[in-house]
RNA sequence: GCCGGUGUGGCGGAAUGGCAGACGCAUGGGACUUAAAAUCCCCCGCCUCACAAGGGCGUGCCGGUUCGAGUCCGGCCACCGGCACCA
C-alpha cells in the first residue's frame, strides 16, 4: 500500500515555489521559436479580492498555455492589473487613505490568490495601469489621438450619474441607471474630452470578418455599432430658402410622407422662430423634454407627445404637396439629422403618432391594413400610390428613388451608425490626467512627449466637488502652468480618463512592459501580436473590447503595430451563479470565496470542478459537492501509484485501445474548450485503470500528461515520486496511435425497423457492403427476424446494423 | 419589436444523422468497521408485469424528411442575455 496520503496544501505549495524558483513560466525573448500569446482580461484589483468568476477563465486559458508549451512554444500568459477605478478611490475617501496604498494592497492580496491556484502566469511582466511608467504610455496615446483629431473637447448634454458624481459613457448607463451603481443617471452639459470612435465605425465592422471571435460576440458588437444603409433627403420649407434634411432607409416610401417630425433640441426651431406664432408652446415642450431624465424617456415608451409647428410648411419633394412639421420627443437628435419624415402607412411609431394627432396616412406599399396598423413588413412588396414607382418591387423602388434623388439634387444616399463618439473624461482622481493645458492664447495645447509622465498630484481630498469638477482642480499650483506654446498663463485639464483607457492597450505593454523609450519595442509587437486567444466575460463585448479594437486600429494606422486587429480569437465564459442558480451577490448571501474552496479541498480540483462543472460558455450554478467529486477524483488517481506494475512495459493490450482514445479526445477537446467532457474521459480511463487493479508506468504517464494542464500540481508530485525524470511543464504533449484506437472487434447494436433488438460483436475491419452482405446472415441476426423477410439493410461500421422487415 | 442563445433523469450535463442519459452530484441498498468517517461494490427516466424475461412510452409542442431524428427542415411555445421611439 502507498503509505503517504494526497495533502494538497503542502504539494501546491511546494511546486509553486519551484515554479517560481524556476522561472518556469515566463516567455522568452527568443523571437526565432514560434509563439503563443494566451490573454485573459487583467482583473481590477478590488477590495473584497477573487471570486469564483476569475479562476474560470483563468484556469481555461492556463490549460491552454500549459498544453502550449509542451507542444513546443514560446508562451506569453501575463497577468497585470486594471487598477484605476472608482471603488477603490470610494474607499480611499471614506478610510482617509491614499488610493495609491490601497490598490497597492489589493494587488498583493489578488496576487496572492492567483498564485495559489498555481495559474503559470509570467509574473515578471506585471503591468499596472496606475504606475506612472504605465500610465505615461496611456497618456502618449491620447496624445497621438489628440494630433490625429480623434480626441477633442465638447459641450454637449453627458450622463451623469448622480451617486459617482462622474460622467459616463453611453455604454456605462444601462436601462438609464448607473452600470456600476445603479443610481439615477441625468442629462447634464458639460465640456467633455471625447474620443471619435465614430470615425472607425466601419473599421470596427469591417474587421470582424477578418478575427475568429465567438458568434455572439460579433453579433454583439455589429448590433452595437448599428449600420444602416439609406439615403438623407432635403424637404423645402415652404416660403424660406431654408431645408429640411432628413435620413431614412426606406427612400421608397417617400409618397408616403405625410408630415415630418423635428427632435426638441433641433436648431430649427430657433432658426425660425420669428416666424412660429405658437413658439410659447414649443418652448415648454422643450423645457419639458430636457428635465426628463434618460431612465424616464426609456420607462415612459410609446405614449406620444408633440405640438405641430404653426407658420411652418415642409414640401414633399416628390408630391410637391405641403405637409406639416411636429415638435416630438419620439425623434432623437443623436440619430440622424435629429428630424424624420414620417410615412405613418409603414411605420409603427408613425402610425401611432398619427393616429393620436389625426394626420393623413397614406398607403404606398400594398399588402396590408393600414386603417389597422401600420403595414410593415413591407420586405417583398410593391409600391402603390407612387407615381413614376408605381408597380416596382421595393429593392428596386429604393434603387429608382435613391437615383432620382441624387439626379435632382436633393438628397445623396448614406449610412449610418448608431455608434456614438466615446466620453473620455471623469471628473475624478484615481485616473490617469489628461495631458493637456487650456491656454487662452493658444487653446487646448498638448503637452510635450518628454514632459510624461504628467504625475498625479498629491491631494488633501479626492472628492469631486459640489460643482461636478474633479479634486485635481482644487490644486491651484498644479492647475496653473505656463502654456507649453507661449509660455503665457494656463490652466492644466482636471479631468482624468476613464478605466477604459489603460484596458484599451495593456496587452501591448504586456510584449515589453519595462520599455523606457516606447510602449513596446517594434521587436516584441511584431514578434508576439496578434494575441493568439482571447478569453473574457460578455459584459465586456461592447465596451472594453470595441474600444481597445479602435485603439488598435488607431496604432495601426499611425504605424505602430503591424495588424489592424489586436485579437486572432476571442471566446467567452459562462458566468458562475450561487447554489441557487441565482447570480452570485453579497446581498444574496451566495457568494462562494476561493479561497474557502482551495482550504477544503485544494487548487487542483477547485481548477478542475471550475472546468468540469459544465459547458465553459454557459452560466452554471456552483455545487460545492460537485467539487468534492473532483477532490475524490484526485485521491483515486493518487492511489493510482499503489498499482504502478514496474516491470511492466509499454501499453497492456487491454488498455491500449483506452489510452490512445483517450489522448486523442482530450487533445481535441481541449482545443474547443470542451474541458467537461475532456476530464470525463479522464475520469473513465482512471475507472478502467481501477478496475484492471494494476497499470504500466507509461499508462500512468499518459493520464499524467493529459491531466497536467487542469490538475498540474499533483501532477508534478506524482510525477516526481515516481521517478520520470524532468517536471511535467517540459515534457512533450502525448500523441496517440491511429492503428490503436478501436480494438480488433466491435460491438454494434442490432436494429430491427429501425429499434434496437440485439447486440453483436463484429470484426472492426469489417466495411460497409461486406456487413451488409455476410452480417444478415448470423444466427443471432437471423433469430431476431424471424420469419419475416428483410427489404433492407444498413451497415453503418463499428456502430448499428439496420433491417427493415415485413 | 430586433439580434443572439438555451430547452434532455431529482441536479450539472453527454451524444460526427446511427445503441439517448457518457462523466459527475444527490438519493437508496450492500461490503468493510465494535461504531462512525473514509474507501469499495450495486441500483438509480416513466409505464406495464407477482417476479424475471419481454414489451410500450420518453430529449419543450405540432408537423415533415429519412432505413434511422435530441441532432436536419417548416411552424409554434417557454426561458435567459443583448439592443431598442435608431427613422
Amino acid at each position: 500500500m502507498y503509505s503517504q496520503p494526497y495533502q494538497p496544501e503542502i504539494i501546491e505549495k511546494k511546486w509553486q515555489q519551484i515554479w517560481d524558483e524556476s522561472h518556469a513560466f515566463e516567455a522568452k525573448s527568443d523571437y526565432a521559436k514560434p509563439k503563443y500569446y494566451c490573454l485573459i482580461e487583467f482583473p481590477y484589483p478590488s477590495g473584497a479580492g477573487l471570486h469564483v468568476g476569475h479562476p474560470r477563465s483563468n484556469t481555461a486559458l492556463d490549460i491552454i498555455a500549459r498544453k502550449r508549451r509542451m507542444e513546443g512554444y514560446n508562451v506569453l500568459y501575463p497577468i497585470g492589473w486594471d487598477a484605476f477605478g472608482l471603488p477603490t478611490e470610494n474607499y480611499a475617501i471614506q478610510h482617509h487613505v491614499h488610493p495609491a496604498k490601497v490598490t497597492r494592497e489589493n494587488i498583493d492580496h489578488f496576487r496572492r490568490q492567483l498564485k495559489r491556484i498555481g495559474f503559470s502566469f509570467d509574473y515578471s511582466r506585471e503591468v499596472d495601469t496606475t504606475d506612472p511608467n504605465c500610465y505615461r504610455w496611456t497618456q502618449w496615446i491620447f496624445l497621438k489621438l489628440f494630433e490625429h483629431g480623434l480626441a477633442y473637447k465638447a459641450e454637449m448634454p453627458i450622463n451623469w450619474c448622480t451617486s459617482c458624481k462622474v460622467g459616463l459613457a453611453n455604454e456605462e448607463v444601462v436601462d438609464g441607471v448607473c452600470e456600476r451603481c445603479g443610481s439615477e443617471v441625468v442629462r447634464k452639459v458639460k465640456n467633455q474630452w471625447m474620443l471619435r470612435i465614430t470615425q472607425y465605425a466601419q473599421k470596427l465592422l469591417d474587421g470582424l470578418d477578418t478575427v475568429d471571435f465567438i458568434d455572439r460576440v460579433k453579433a454583439q458588437q455589429r448590433n452595437w455599432i448599428g449600420r444602416s444603409e439609406g439615403a438623407e433627403v432635403d424637404f423645402a420649407i415652404e416660403g424660406s430658402d431654408t431645408t429640411l434634411r432628413v435620413f431614412t432607409t426606406r427612400p421608397d416610401t417617400l409618397f408616403g410622407a405625410t408630415y415630418m417630425v423635428i427632435s426638441p433640441e433641433h436648431p430649427l426651431l430657433h432658426q425660425m422662430k420669428d416666424r412660429i406664432p405658437n413658439m410659447d408652446q414649443l418652448s415648454a415642450y422643450q423645457a419639458e423634454a430636457a428635465r426628463k431624465s434618460d431612465f424616464e424617456r426609456t420607462e415612459l415608451v410609446h405614449e406620444k407627445t408633440g405640438v405641430a409647428i404653426d407658420g411652418v410648411q415642409a414640401i414633399n419633394p416628390v408630391t410637391g404637396q405641403a405637409i406639416p412639421i411636429w415638435v416630438s420627443d419620439y425623434v432623437l437628435m443623436s440619430y440622424g439629422t435629429g428630424a424624420i419624415m414620417a410615412v405613418p402607412g409603414h411605420d409603427t411609431r408613425d402610425w401611432e403618432f398619427a393616429r393620436a394627432f389625426n394626420l393623413p396616412i397614406v398607403e404606398v406599399v400594398a399588402g396590408g391594413n393600414i386603417d389597422e396598423a401600420a403595414h410593415t413588413d413591407i420586405e417583398e412588396g410593391i409600391l402603390v400610390n407612387s407615381g413614376f414607382l408605381n408597380g416596382l418591387h421595393v429593392t428596386e423602388a429604393k434603387e429608382k428613388m435613391t437615383k432620382w434623388l441624387e439626379e435632382k439634387g436633393l438628397g445623396e444616399r448614406k449610412v449610418n451608425y448608431k455608434l456614438r463618439d466615446w466620453v473620455f473624461s471623469r471628473q475624478r482622481y484615481w485616473g490617469e490626467p489628461i495631458p493637456i493645458v487650456h491656454c487662452p492664447q493658444c487653446g487646448a495645447v498638448p503637452l510635450k512627449e518628454s514632459d510624461l509622465p504628467l504625475l498625479l498630484p498629491e491631494v488633501e481630498h479626492y472628492q469631486t466637488t459640489e460643482s461636478g469638477e474633479s479634486p485635481l482642480a482644487a490644486i491651484s499650483d498644479w492647475v496653473n502652468v505656463p502654456c507649453p506654446a507661449c509660455g503665457g498663463p494656463a490652466k492644466r485639464e482636471t479631468d482624468t480618463m476613464p478605466q477604459w483607457a489603460g484596458s484599451s492597450w495593456y496587452f501591448l505593454r504586456y510584449c515589453d512592459p519595462h520599455n523606457d523609450q516606447a510602449f513596446a519595442s517594434q521587436q516584441a509587437l511584431d514578434y508576439w501580436l496578434p494575441v493568439d486567444w482571447y478569453n473574457g466575460g460578455m459584459e465586456h463585448t461592447t465596451l472594453h473590447l470595441l474600444y481597445s479594437r479602435f485603439w488598435h486600429l488607431f496604432l495601426h494606422d499611425i504605424g505602430q503595430v503591424k495588424a489592424p486587429e489586436p485579437y486572432q480569437k476571442r471566446t467567452s465564459h459562462g458566468m458562475i451563479l450561487g447554489e441557487n442558480g441565482e447570480k452570485m451577490s453579497k446581498s444574496r448571501g451566495n457568494v462562494i470565496n476561493p479561497d474557502d474552496m482551495i482550504d477544503e479541498i485544494g487548487a487542483d480540483a477547485f481548477r478542475m470542478y471550475e472546468m468540469f462543472m459544465g459547458a465553459f460558455d454557459q452560466a452554471i450554478p456552483w455545487n460545492t459537492n460537485g467539487a468534492r467529486g473532483c477532490r475524490r477524483f484526485l485521491d483515486r488517481v493518487w492511489r493510482l501509484q499503489d498499482m504502478v506494475d514496474d516491470k511492466a512495459k509499454g501499453l497492456s493490450s487491454d488498455l491500449a485501445v483506452n489510452v490512445n482514445s483517450t489522448i486523442k479526445k482530450v487533445t481535441e477537446d481541449y482545443e474547443r474548450m470542451k474541458f467537461n467532457t475532456a476530464i470525463a474521459a479522464l475520469m473513465t480511463l482512471v475507472n478502467d485503470y481501477t478496475a484492471k487493479g494494476s497499470i504500466t508506468r507509461d499508462e500512468f504517464k499518459a493520464l499524467l500528461l493529459l491531466l497536467s494542464p487542469v490538475s498540474p500540481h499533483i501532477c508534478e508530485e506524482i510525477w516526481q515520486q515516481q521517478g520520470y525524470g524532468d517536471p511535467v511543464w517540459g515534457q512533450p504533449w502525448p500523441q496517440y496511435d491511429e492503428s490503436k484506437l478501436v480494438g480488433d472487434q466491435v460491438e454494434i447494436a442490432v436494429q430491427i425497423n429501425g429499434k434496437v433488438r440485439g447486440k453483436l460483436m463484429v470484426p472492426s475491419a469489417l466495411d460497409k457492403l461486406e456487413g451488409e452482405r455476410t452480417l444478415p446472415d448470423s444466427l443471432a441476426v437471423r433469430q431476431l427476424v424471424g420469419d419475416r423477410s428483410v427489404v433492407k439493410t444498413i451497415y453503418v461500421p463499428g456502430r448499428l446494423l439496420n433491417l427493415v422487415v415485413k
